[in-house]
DNA sequence: GTCAGATGTCGAAGCGCTTCGAAAACGTTT
DNA sequence: AAACGTTTTCGAAGCGCTTCGACATCTGAC
């Protein structure tokens, strides 16, 4: 069973190849009959257009890179909804996504570029100083990256808008009447890592308070339930009055709900609780939350991505965050 | 700057352009000599093969597709764990990884296989009746699927040998002395989906409790606090002897334990907890387990698929599981 | 010194598609 | 009926690579 190719649809409908071409992509007006004609020899025979050939004629891949970090302590609910929403919006326009892992490094980026492989790529979780900026700049194949790296002028970025969520969550805090609050944030690594959008919220949170006059403060937060435990503890023996929790790390937050109940402390009777956090845990565990908009996050992406393949002009994006009101606050 | 092609490099080292494809292919004999100044010059002029073209020439798109069952409810961090292991193996073997979604059914296969985009297919997750399977067997491309389907005849499956797993488990627990316990497995939807592993597990887990003669019952387990909570409280209430429990869900299994202390039952002094879940989960935890292979798995998926491509046959391949003593039982 | 067989290199023919320029077919207008 | 636009279709030239057969050159055996 030879593959059919474009010249056995041809012959079947009894036209030239090059109009078959164009009833396929449409760049030129071919006649209702005859395009007819053509369709239905491209479904008799189950014709798939070769993707190689299509490439290599037409200089597009109709393929984009999707570059993951895929080490551990990644949040990976929300990276699994962002590759979902990924590959789903990029199939609506036509194209397919391949993957790559950040450890292939700038080198993987500039080999899938250069080998046209890809007409654009795509890539998650930049870090403040990320190796493979600069690089990106140079490329002649469009990317868009999710996080915002230190300079990101003349880049397109995507990403929550961490700072209006630290802040949105202390408004809320606030406006119950809360008047001594924390943020337990991400473990001690990430800040090191310098991972933008963990240092922004935790700017955002303690400048809102901040300028409402309250007492805040931020304290990292590793995973394990015993380190969550004491830390959570600790903090409560220090300031016996703080009634206002924010929790901006997901693999902790049911553990921080452990602890207080633990303590003998009742949610949200004594301690009021707002979580960042992807919604299905949020919503399992009914908590006011943040959610982090993984699969919005995805497709606007894809959506600015194919923006640039067409040669529109495409600025940053900033998501803005939004609170659900759930049990967890009072 | 134009691209470089292979071309630009055959002028640069002053020979024939199929010369400098057999010094890259190695599928010829070249001299050393010759074949240094080639590479040179691939050195020098940065040049990377154009993918399209080689695909369209030698009938190798040097791409395999990874199918992922990306929709909820899934074990996150396992299928992570086996993405970054087939992204990785694949680059061993110079192959790029396509992503793809299982919601694309069928026609995504047949799409990306008739366009010749992909050289083999890996299927992660199959389940027992899956509508894929039929047209896997009719399609020219080979595959690799991660689960075994009701009929596994002609295909190769590659994954944990969960009947022995479930077994095990069993085994463990009543070498310790324990003579009642129980299974805690995935939710009822996952046994209704007719998710193989999930049943295997528990197969496994009741033979060899029944060989034992011990007294053993497997029960569904929902993934919320309050249902795990529920769950074990009644398990406990109507099996008071019940010393031993095998939790096959790693989404609950740290809600088993919280219920379990708030029941004031005691690790493993009261009861002793075997978990089935990947090796993170357990070793935050410190439970006794049995771990899900991922990584492992996503090798020698590639590795078998790699074979089929060179035309190699391929069987299944069931891998041993292997139990690891942590501080919940004894 | 000649010849058979290695060994190393080259040229050219595609692979299946897109795209450009031009030809063919069709109405309209004179 | 000729001349002119339009619309529709065709043919051919690549895109950058692999691969096959053929040619050159070099061995060693006789």
């Amino acid at each position: 069973m030879r593959t059919v190719t474009i010249a056995d649809v041809a012959r079947h409908a009894g036209v030239a190849v090059s109009t078959v071409s164009y009833v396929l992509s449409g760049k030129r007006a071919i006649s209702a009959t005859t395009r007819q004609r053509v369709l239905d020899s491209v479904r008799v025979l189950g014709y798939h257009p070769n993707a190689g050939a299509r490439a290599l004629a037409s200089k597009r891949a109709n393929v984009i890179a999707l570059v993951l970090p895929l080490r551990a302590g990644m949040n990976l609910p929300v990276l699994m909804q962002f590759a979902t929403s990924v590959v789903a919006t990029a199939r609506q326009y036509d194209h397919d996504v391949l993957l790559m892992t950040a450890d292939e490094g700038p080198d993987g980026l500039r080999r899938v570029a250069a080998s046209a492989m890809v007409d654009g790529l795509l890539l998650m979780d930049v870090e403040v100083h990320d190796a493979r900026v600069s690089l990106l700049r140079k490329l002649a194949e469009p990317s868009v990256l999710i996080g915002f790296p230190a300079d990101a002028e003349g880049l397109t970025c995507v990403d929550l808008d961490f700072q209006r969520a630290g802040a949105l969550c202390a408004e809320h805090l606030a406006e119950r009447g809360h008047r001594e609050m924390a943020l337990l944030g991400a473990p001690e690594v990430v800040y090191e890592r310098g991972t933008g959008f963990a240092e922004r919220t935790r700017a955002g949170f303690l400048a809102e308070a901040t300028r409402r006059d309250l007492s805040a403060r931020a304290v990292p937060c590793e995973e394990t339930y015993d380190e969550v435990a004491s830390a959570v503890k600790l903090l409560l023996d220090a300031h016996p009055g703080l009634t206002g929790l924010v929790v901006h790390n997901e693999a902790a937050v049911g553990h921080v709900l452990g602890a207080l109940r633990a303590l003998g402390r009742s949610v949200p009777d004594d301690v009021s609780v707002v979580a960042i956090c992807p919604d299905d845990i949020a919503e399992r565990a009914r908590l006011t939350s943040v959610l982090i908009p993984a699969e919005e996050l995805g497709r606007e992406a894809v959506r600015l991505l194919m923006a640039k393949l067409d040669g529109l002009p495409a600025g940053s994006l900033l998501l803005e965050p939004r609170l659900t009101i759930r049990e967890s606050t009072r």
